[in-house]
DNA sequence: CGTCCATTTTAGAATTATTCTAATTATAAT
DNA sequence: ATTATAATTAGAATAATTCTAAAATGGACG
């Protein structure tokens, strides 16, 4: 009998094991494909039901992007950076605002998402140089 | 010639208006749907294109879902209230955070993106029925 | 006005990411 | 061992989006 947490399966292990030490932000091709180094017969379509599975059982959580495919991350409490430019995701940690949230919409908040958009390092070096060699884009 | 703001055309106009008049969330699809209401001959590329054309610009925003595809919305600064149930999404103003977050990140934020999850109240209803009849999920 | 050039739009094929379906395999319970 | 339940596979199907090449449009300029 299953007693709502769920049987963790094989798969559904490693693919939260891995998500969980690399720190996230990978796509599920790329889950997929570092799966499939020790797991050789696994197939695109477990990756994506397991990783379907461990959302919808709130063990990791799927972050949206605005170009490219989604990337799964561990469910613990911290926010993104975005590079506007070249999509780069790196992780901080904002204060918890649920406080603040929950003072202005009332008690019910689940949890929230925050991404903050700016120029990476990289990619505020390239304008730099565009901008000083006129290279109007 | 151009200078930087791009011509805007026939559609983009459109496209533009229709979503600052909306107040946003829509998908392409929509759009394309509302679009050519008025202008029967439209095609559904244009209205990527014109999509695509307008975030660059940033004229627009695009609002990646988890479990739905993309909305278009205003670029007129405010946050989103998504039900984690059923997706539905509404316009929350959320004080502006951006001194907060140069405060702890430096200076050189371009934006941010905020997505607070909830239960709306019909879902919520409908979660606590559920929970009353005892039929378990 | 007509020609040239750049841009926009169109039509539809192509691609990408993801989901679905049905068959097969593994796991657990009796 | 037998049966039931759930996980996995293979591959087709779908949905959303992008791409490509051709056609249409809109100035700029002689």
């Amino acid at each position: 009998m299953d007693e709502g947490g769920g049987t963790v399966t094989k798969y559904a292990k490693l693919i939260l094991e891995l998500i969980n030490q690399s720190k996230g932000h990978m796509t599920a091709e790329q889950i997929f494909l570092k799966l499939k180094k020790t797991e050789p017969g696994v197939v695109q379509a477990t990756v994506y039901n397991n990783l379907s599975t461990l959302c919808k059982e709130g063990m990791i959580r799927k972050v949206p992007m605005e170009d490219s495919p989604d990337r799964y991350d561990r469910i613990q409490k911290h926010d993104h950076l975005v590079c506007k430019k070249c999509g780069k995701l790196s992780d901080i940690c904002f204060d918890d605002l649920t406080k603040d949230l929950e003072k202005q919409l009332g008690e019910g908040i689940l949890s929230y998402d925050l991404k903050v958009f700016y120029l990476c390092p990289k990619c505020r070096e390239e304008e730099k140089r565009r901008y000083h060699d006129g290279l109007q884009m």
